[in-house]
DNA sequence: CAGACCATGTAAAACGTTACATGATTCG
DNA sequence: CGAATCATGTAACGTTTTACATGGTCTG
């Protein structure tokens, strides 16, 4: 069961349809989770077989029809059960990392390329993080809106994507550059 | 294709058995790839076949005899050919990230728990990363020994995981103390 | 002598990814 | 008028996890 509470736990903010998942799962729980359209209208139509959530049709005329959903009782129950049993640390699967590991008995020169890419997309999405957590806490400092803020979870999961992705570009950096050098000195 | 070149990866540095591999799996490679015994043992199995990688059998007399396998020429031209292939960010899958972003909606006790409980698993991680570190780069400090020594890549991959623990730890700890501090004043 | 560690697997179930399928509207 | 966006799904395939299975040695 994982999927299943990502799904929850994004529609406490709001009725969404599928389709509107499926970007948020885009952007802003990306750092925690990724999931195509595909497995999220296969989930939602699971979790509402299972009364967890209910969905609404909306008609639309300029556009498809859509269905919006909203967790149910029955489905805040089932997160608080979730997030009262242990978490293990799931692991981090990155190819990247991989083909680092390896850099050394390999041909270095794409591997200092997709550092390279990677750096400037982590980059990207620093910014796309500070604007989100300028946006959720508004007016207010940050010190203030996590004291005084009632809705600090994104915020706070915010945080820890954009630290991650921080961490991320000034390694890709280093390293790229590192290898870059060495390339250079014939070993 | 994915578990495969992490093993590929981890089978540079030397022979391993499929055990051994599931303990180098569980702690040095933790940080971007994990997996089971079993995942291992039937991922060994199918290199074998494709030629990627040998094993020899070494009977043992006072343990179960065992089976260490070595990466074949066909398996370095696979792990070449595999970091000449773009890849794409894959993403965390962290439940405890997913409590977090729930709970405003739920009883932030068991969420704290657990958020400090990771925090020391995360400290006791980040010195797991700098025994590891000190070892392999031995005499030299770091900036020599990533200009010099001729096998940078694992401690590349570790510089990584160790920074992503020590964020793991701050971050983990800031927001049980945040949530903590709220859940005190009542709101 | 119980529990931990070494050592290797099979089988089934759950989960995730890719490809295929459809069809309307808006933007350039 | 072609591409992008909105909107929702099915089917096949591949990967990962969990449960089951076995049996020896070493440590307290």
């Amino acid at each position: 069961m994982a999927l299943r509470h990502a799904v929850l736990a994004a529609l406490l903010d709001g009725e969404y349809s599928g389709y509107q998942l499926a970007k948020t799962f885009d952007v802003s729980l990306s750092n925690f989770w990724y999931a195509v359209p595909q497995q999220l209208y296969a989930e939602l139509a699971k979790l509402e077989r299972e009364g967890l959530i209910v969905g609404r049709q909306v008609i639309q005329r300029d556009r498809p029809n859509k269905r919006l959903f909203t967790v149910t009782d029955a489905g805040l129950a089932e997160l608080a059960a979730f997030a009262a049993t242990p978490s293990k640390p799931s692991s981090i699967r990155e190819d990247l990392l991989v083909m680092v590991q390896a850099v050394d008995r390999l041909d270095p020169a794409p591997v200092i390329v997709q550092l390279e890419e990677r750096a400037v997309t982590a980059a990207a999405k620093v910014e796309i993080f500070d604007r989100m957590l300028q946006r959720m806490r508004g007016e207010l400092d940050e010190e203030t809106f996590l004291r005084e803020g009632d809705r600090i979870g994104p915020y706070l999961t915010c945080l820890r994507g954009r630290r991650f992705e921080q961490e991320n570009r000034e390694w890709c950096e280093r390293v790229a550059a590192l290898l870059r050098a060495r390339a250079s000195l014939p070993g």
